[in-house]
This record gives structure tokens, sequence and C-alpha cells, in this order.
DNA sequence: TAAAAACCCTGTAGTTGCTACAGTGTCAAC
DNA sequence: GTTGACACTGTAGCAACTACAGGGTTTTTA
């Protein structure tokens, strides 16, 4: 299978592909004689479980840890475990700082009173205001 | 006021209050005869602005714009709601995909049986299966 | 059969928003 | 007069790609 294949069967970028390999998450293919990369199926399951680890918001570093436990289905695998733990807690602390943002941009639209000036821009003051506040405190 | 001061008022690092200057964002200070960065509060203010922004997640090039609007009083504003309510949809469609994703990783984390080998782990089966499935889809 | 389009290669540089030095200079206190 | 805290410039590094530049190969089309 050629790097295209690999790449639309897996969403992947043909680029980010090569940079995998090059960061040695995906292991180098086989090559034909005019030096292309062949890929095989296991490729394209390994690229597969980046690329979901990737959506979970994992570091790649992340990933080479789970990749290796894969490699090596002999070693205690607790860590996988408190590494996913970890990252809920990630990403939870990130969803709610989220939801404080989405309020404060809500706020934020809310000033708007259609003035064309960015001198009465209710906005901009606020912001302005905001800043301050802060700055103070 | 020396860089120190500001930095400490704002909570802005040291480094990061140059590299603001040196990104246009923060206008050049003054200097004493030693060379060293002398600033006022139009510059404790701006700084503040920034970081608020930044708290907002809005990128470097928005703030850039935002910044533009507050140095022109004159010019219309209509932009400043177009870039609030832009970066309102950007932080709704992260924070459903966050909210997604803590769904997924607390399923994923159901999986522990405490077993203790990655041969039989229920989380790395599953980031396989989920995967291949993917990989299939 | 020739030329154009589509694919592949390597290697390097750019992106964003910082952060971390290295190497040097200045200033206040003890 | 020397330590310590602070300041300066400039460059390199981080993550995780992304985008060329400058080449080669293969397939399709005229």
């Amino acid at each position: 299978m050629q790097i295209k294949q690999l790449s639309s069967a897996t969403g992947v970028d043909i680029e980010t592909t090569r940079f995998y390999e090059k960061q040695g998450l995906l292991p180098a293919p086989a090559r034909k004689d005019n030096g292309y990369r062949d890929y095989d199926v296991s490729h394209l399951e390994r690229l597969s479980f980046i690329r979901h680890c990737r959506a979970l918001e994992m570091s790649l570093n992340q990933v080479a840890t789970l990749l290796d436990f894969v490699d090596r289905p002999n070693t205690p695998c607790s860590d996988v475990d408190l590494l996913v733990e970890q990252q809920l807690l990630k990403v939870r602390a990130r969803l709610r700082s989220m939801e404080a943002l989405e309020k404060q941009l809500l706020q934020l639209r809310a000033r708007c009173t259609g003035t064309h000036k960015a001198q009465s821009c209710g906005i901009l003051n606020e912001l302005v205001a905001a800043a301050h506040g802060e700055a103070c405190a």
C-alpha cells in the first residue's frame, strides 16, 4: 500500500504520516524498488490507533507510551490506567475553563449596542475595563 | 516602572512581555540611561488588556486587531462584534468536543479490570478495537 | 510517442505562543 | 569589593504539525 492509500484510509495527512515515522511512532515500512514506502495492514492499524489517541487529546508522548504497552503485551499495565486517569483530569479541567470562557464571551457579546464607532463600542470598553480591573487587583 | 514590576503587576512573565514588544503588541517603552525599559501606566493597561484577551483564548492576531480598534476610536467597530462572535463559535465547538472527549475517556477508564498484563488490559484493547473500527469505516 | 498530471522522495523552514538559555552589563546592599 | 538581584540582546527549543523546494517516478492523456 502506498502512502496515499494509507493516508486516505486513516484520514491522516501524508506529511503527518511521514512525520510520525520520523518520530518513531510508526515503524518504517518496507520500500519498493523505486524507493516508495510500502505499508501493510499493521501500519494501518497502528496509524489508526495513533489517530484515535490523538482525537482523545493525548500527546504524542502519551501515545508512544501506550504503543509500548501494545508492543509488549506481557508488561504490567497499571500505568495505562494512570495515563487515562490523568487525561481525564486534564480534559475536565479544560472543560470547566471552556465553560467559563463561553459565559464571558456571551456577556461580552451582549454589550454590543450596534454602535458603529470603536470609541463607544461596548465590547471594547468592557475588555478595557476588565483588563483595568485585573491590573489593579 | 521596570519590567519586573510591570510583569508582577500584570502576571505576565518578563520574557513574554519582551516577546509582546517584539511582536508589536506592546509599544516599545522609553529607556533609562542604562538601557533599561521604563514603562508607564499605559503599558500596564495595554498588557492587562492583552492578557485578558488571551485568557479568552484569542490569538495574538485577534488581540492585535482589537488593539487597533482601541488605538483608533473613530473607526467603525462592527468587526469587533464579528471577532467576538467567531470566538464564541470556536469556543462552543471546542466545548462540545471536550464533552464528547470526557465521555469517551470515562468509558475507557471503566474498562480497567485491575488486570496487570497489558495483553488483557481492557483500556488498551478498547483503544485498539476503536482504532480498528475507524480504519475500516 | 511525448507531454502533462499525479504521485513519491528527502530535507529544511515556517507556524503559534511562548520558554529557556548564553553571555553580558548594571545596580544596591553588606 | 563582592555577592545578589535585576536588566539587556539574541538565539534555540518546545509541540505537532504544515508547507515548501527541488528533485524523481508512474500513469494518464493528447
